[in-house]
Formats: structure tokens, C-alpha cells, sequence
DNA sequence: CATCGATAACTTACGGCGTAAGCATACAGT
DNA sequence: ACTGTATGCTTACGCCGTAAGTTATCGATG
């Protein structure tokens, strides 16, 4: 006969939970709820989900995994290697914003987490790093993508919180807010942004490869060691 | 007589959730056991704070207003200047692990975090940055506090979960995740690395003003406009 | 065909959550 | 002494995640 009913299962569960996240936003994401969405009761989930924390760990590695680009892991210049899972995973972040919060948050490891590491450490030796080096600029470049998209994923939503800001750009805080007062209006494209960001980034990286470490400083740990 | 009773008040409220927060992670931050902290009933917190979210916002606008070095804006070196607010956000942030979660995810902007970006974009602005500039530059030095830091906070308790990252340790994923595991067991502070992020990104910033901008690849938007 | 064991889904229940609505108390200003 | 107002308390509602126990379905076996 055909399987068992309809066939719940660990994936079927985690593209609803994807879905319904997509479709009201993280908060709406309960047992029950994706529960109703597949046409079961809440416990029956837990047949397929250890607990909702494990869903969410699945559901973060799930996406971390879109970052690598399947198709192409082609021999390509390594600043464009670089580039494109940078670009790749802040587009996908942006197209579920409700992500951002997850994955900035959680610490669990899975399979997505480590093929995007190993894609972007492997581009970083290829590209003759040092290990030590290569390390520290997966770190970087992790930093990178989650701060960066994080930090305009959250922006939109602060258009309409309101009086402050509102008053800012109406410039009736001037006085006490001179430097925003004169800078706030500048256009601002979040893609060109982060595309300033990236090339900023890979090219202090090149530069630390060859030799020529940043002006220093004088604040924060001696990182002398750390890039000889 | 004494002032009302013990005068609880938004200060008092606000000062507690901080304490508890530090004191049992921000899962533990129910309105009940912050009543209950207060020697008071939970609805009576609503008399000082209009919504649990109004005081998580309140709290990260706390925060966000440690960041800045209330004692000297002086005119030291551009440089210095955003780098010293850059490690104090980062030592302010690790300092209490829980914040990075709700500061990485809120929109709201208060008046700390517009002290704060009033105090960034301003360091820009005179240090000959164009307006354009300084608003990206804004959004950069924003990213790259809270990816970083992030990344960072989240990092300490992967070490605890489990036989993935345990077995890459070991070596026994060689052929799986042959880069990681070259790079996995390098030497590693956070501050270091910290630091060295700070003084790559400062560099791109001084070299973006002085019209050297980084080198392209041939990925994302374009932002010549965004630098000319 | 009858029976059984395993599997998958359901039911019930518990303690906790944020907060709306209404009530009691105690003070300050007249 | 009286009254308005601020402050905190009580109760209640509808959510949440999930532990524990119950039922229905199905393929394999005698």
C-alpha cells in the first residue's frame, strides 16, 4: 500500500516550520500552530522533533547551507569565491529576516555550518592564508555577513518607530543630534552598502596576507603573533 | 514620611531586569520572577513599564549607552576614537552575553543608541568624511561590533555540543572538512581577534576617505556613486 | 485468517507565560 | 475630615512547551 498516512517526517515538519516562518514570522511559530499546519496535533511533532529547540537548530543549519553555492565550487579568484558566499548568504538572510535572529543567536553546529565554514576556510588556504590566518578570517567573514545583515535587516522596522527618529529627519534635533542631523538623509541602498563592506573586508584580508598589517591602534590585545 | 513605600519606579524596574538577566540568563526574565525579585507582584510592574517589550527595549538602550566613554569625547585621533568605542561595546557585550541576542534583534532606537551613533558618525565627520561616507561608515562600524561580537558570544558554548565539532577536533573528519580541520586547533583570543577586526575595518574606512577604494569584485550592487 | 508487536498519531494535563480588567489601600492637598 | 489619585494586588484568559498515557493502524507471523 501506499506509506504508512500521509507520512509526517523530520523533513516535512522542517519545510512547514520554514514555511510558516516565512508566512507569519518567527513568533508565530509554535508546536500548535505548525502542528494545525499539517493537519496533526502538537505532540505528534515530537515523533519527528526531539524538541522545538532541535527545530530551530534544523532550521538554522538548513538555511546556513543555502549560503554555499552548489553548483559552482569552481576554481575561481578567491576574493570572488569569497565574495559570492557573502553575497549568497546576506541575500538569503534578507529574504527571511526572521532568520537573522536565529542564526546570530544559536550556537549549534550542524552540517550547513560546517560545509559554509570548510567553503570558506578552503578558499582562504587555496588562496595561500596561513592556517592561523585562514582561521581568523573565517571569523571575520562570519562576523561580517551576520553583523552586517543583521544590522539592515532591523532597519526597516525603525521607520516606524516613531517620534525620535521621525524628528530627526524633520531635523528638530539639530542641537542635540548634529552629526545624524547632517547625515541621516544620505541615500542609502542596502545592497551597495554591504557591497562596500564585503570588498572592504576581503581586501584587509589580502592585505594581511601579504604582509601589510592595518595601522595599528593603540587599543585592545596585541594581535603581533596573530598575523606573523 | 518615607517616600511612598519602597518606591519601586521605571529606574528600579529597569535596574532589576538587568541584574536578573545577569544573574540567570534572559530565559529567566518573566514579569512573575521579576516581580517576585522586587518583592512584588508581577502586574505591579506594569504600572512602571507599559510592556515587556518596552522594557526589553529599555534595556538595551541601557546598554547601548555604555558603549560611549562618558568621560572623554576628546579630540584624540579619529581613529582612537572609534576604535575605543568599538572595544568598549565589544567588552560591554561579552561582558554580558544575554544582551547580544536582544541588541542584534531590536529595532528600536533610544536615546543611548543615538548618543551612540551620534558619537560614531561625529568621530567621521571630523575626520573629513564626507556625509555620505559617515553614514555608511556608521552602518559598518554597527555591523561589524555586533556580528563580531556575536559570533563571538556564541562561540564559548559550541565547545560543549557534542561529537561534530569533537570529532574535527580529533581529526577523524579529515576527508570531510579537510580545511577546518587544518585550521580548527589554531590558537585563538578572542580580544586578539578583536582587535585585529577593529584595525582592518578603521584602515578600510581611512582608505575609503582618502579615495583608494578596495578592489573590486565583480559582485553585488555597485556603490562607485556611493564613494565618489 | 487470526493474532501480535510496532509505530504513529491523539488526549489529557501541568506549570509557566504576558497581560487585560477590576479592586483595595494609602497618601497629599484642600 | 474628605476626596482624588497613585500604587500595588487579585483574578482570569488564552497562549506556550512538553511529560505521560492512550488509541488506532498496519505489516509480519503463526
Amino acid at each position: 500500500m501506499a506509506p504508512p498516512r500521509d507520512a509526517l517526517s523530520h523533513d516535512r515538519v522542517l519545510q512547514a516550520a520554514l514555511a510558516l516562518a516565512d508566512a507569519h514570522g518567527l513568533a508565530a511559530l509554535s508546536m500548535r500552530r505548525l502542528g494545525a499546519e499539517l493537519g496533526v496535533e502538537a505532540m505528534s511533532l515530537y515523533r519527528h522533533v526531539s524538541s522545538k529547540e532541535a527545530l530551530l537548530d534544523a532550521m538554522v543549519d538548513a538555511i546556513v547551507c543555502g549560503w554555499i553555492d552548489p553548483s559552482a565550487d569552481a576554481p575561481k579568484d578567491w576574493r570572488e569565491r569569497l565574495g559570492a558566499i557573502m553575497h549568497r548568504a546576506h541575500a538569503a538572510m534578507l529574504a527571511r529576516p526572521w532568520s537573522v535572529e536565529l542564526i546570530t543567536v544559536r550556537p549549534r553546529v550542524g552540517d550547513g555550518r560546517l560545509r559554509y565554514a570548510e567553503t570558506v576556510t578552503t578558499a582562504l588556504l587555496d588562496a595561500g592564508f596561513s592556517p592561523q590566518l585562514a582561521h581568523h578570517g573565517l571569523h571575520i567573514v562570519d562576523g561580517t555577513i551576520m553583523g552586517f545583515t543583521a544590522q539592515q535587516a532591523r532597519r526597516p522596522t525603525a521607520v516606524a518607530l516613531g517620534d525620535r527618529v521621525q524628528s530627526l529627519y524633520e531635523g528638530s534635533l539639530v542641537d542635540e543630534y548634529p552629526g545624524i542631523s547632517r547625515t541621516i538623509r544620505e541615500h542609502h541602498d542596502h545592497d551597495e552598502e554591504y557591497a562596500l563592506m564585503v570588498d572592504l573586508v576581503i581586501d584587509g584580508l589580502a592585505r594581511l596576507r601579504d604582509g601589510e598589517p592595518p595601522r595599528r591602534t593603540g587599543l585592545g590585545a596585541d594581535y603581533a603573533l596573530a598575523i606573523s
